[in-house]
DNA sequence: AAGGGCAAGTTAGCCGAGCTAACATTCCTT
DNA sequence: AAGGAATGTTAGCTCGGCTAACTTGCCCTT
């Protein structure tokens, strides 16, 4: 290691035969074109000339296309478990607030990277084989499981914590989607999710208000 | 009209330069390609496979790959709306049972032909301009805000129903997603999404029951 | 310090898909 | 019967994924 290419500052270095860092940046390329665009349209093509490469270089770090975006799919949810704990934090485990809170970064992460949420939630099949996607995605909702355990605990609500957590995340996963897909606005335009989240909370987990 | 070839059945009729009904042809091939394996993996080039024409033929029909999937879309929600019509009429207009039933021919819509919901479903900017979707799907959307009120007013529920509405389409296309994508089964294998939905309704709504 | 091996780039090229242009055939109308 | 409009075809372009074979330069051993 000398001195020069320590870290991963190696950008700026030019016409260098090695990249210093390839796999990262192109890992952060895809991260932020398939956030905007979608993994749709993303091309391995387009990543490479971000990271001013080869199409050819890709291989030597990443088997296919697929394990590329594998990795930006498992570092979503990265994204989506810390967005939730800080949710949560900043209302106080085991508050009714603290449950809603949970609902809007889960919305609120969807709407910030459309894409990035689609590839995460959907063709599941291309992804769950992946071990780093299914352990990572299994950690996100392991942590809401165990959050309207800790509301259900404080409160007396005495039904089984997983069932009302799905039924949640059946609900908040159903608004996010809708949202982004700009479905609600052909229905009713003005729409605040938010609200409507916030409302329906109470009504899921069987709150005595 | 000859009558030789009236009706699609022109299927069998072997080593004609034209082909009969193209278009319908196409749009059935390309019904059923994306209702299995989605529309990421549909290719034109396999739609012409089936229907024994070359790769060239499709733009004497449409404009373009795009302008065909989103003839497909439309016809998904006919069928949808259709579905959903039949389920209310099997339960009785304004019942709570209906309201129910609408839900699980939603779920049960997307289950069957996971491809096609996701078309319908995702990457809304890319359909949305057509105008035939925007149609159907509204049409479709507009049925069960109607079904909802007649709901709301058989049963003294003096809530918005639009605003019931929505809630429930969330909840419900949540649920469909979340199945497709093969989300619960990561967390709870067992989960029967029909009873999940049963339970939940009457919340939704603010059922006196 | 020399040199060899390996990691990580490169170029060249294959294939398949979308799409267009130019050509061919059939239908249909007059 | 003729000719134009529809609707096919072939040929060919571009682009993206991917592989093979070659090249460069880092690093490690001697």
């Amino acid at each position: 290691m000398s001195s020069a290419r320590s870290g991963a500052a190696a950008a700026q270095q030019k016409a260098k035969y090695h990249h210093g860092d390839l796999r990262e940046a192109l890992i952060g390329a895809a991260y932020q074109l398939v956030s905007e665009d979608g993994a749709e349209s993303f091309s391995l093509a387009d990543a490479c000339r971000r990271a001013g490469v080869s199409t050819a270089a890709p291989y030597r770090h990443f088997k296919d296309r697929e394990e590329l975006l594998a990795e930006v799919t498992a570092r979503g949810f990265k994204g989506l478990h810390a967005d939730t704990v800080r949710a949560v934090e900043a209302q106080g485990e085991g508050s009714l607030a603290a449950v809603e809170a949970m609902g809007h970064a889960y919305v609120a992460f969807a709407a910030g990277q459309p894409g990035l949420f689609r590839l995460m939630f959907g063709q599941p099949p291309l992804m769950e084989e992946f071990q780093q996607v299914s352990e990572t995605g299994g950690e996100c909702f392991g942590y809401v499981i165990e959050q309207v355990g800790k509301y259900c605990a404080a409160h007396g609500v005495d039904r089984d914590a997983n069932e009302i957590a799905i039924k949640l995340w059946t609900f908040v996963h159903g608004a996010a989607s809708l949202l982004i897909d700009g479905k609600y606005d052909k229905v009713t335009p003005g729409l605040d999710v938010a609200e409507m989240i916030t409302g329906a909370t109470p009504l899921l987990v069987g709150h005595k208000g």
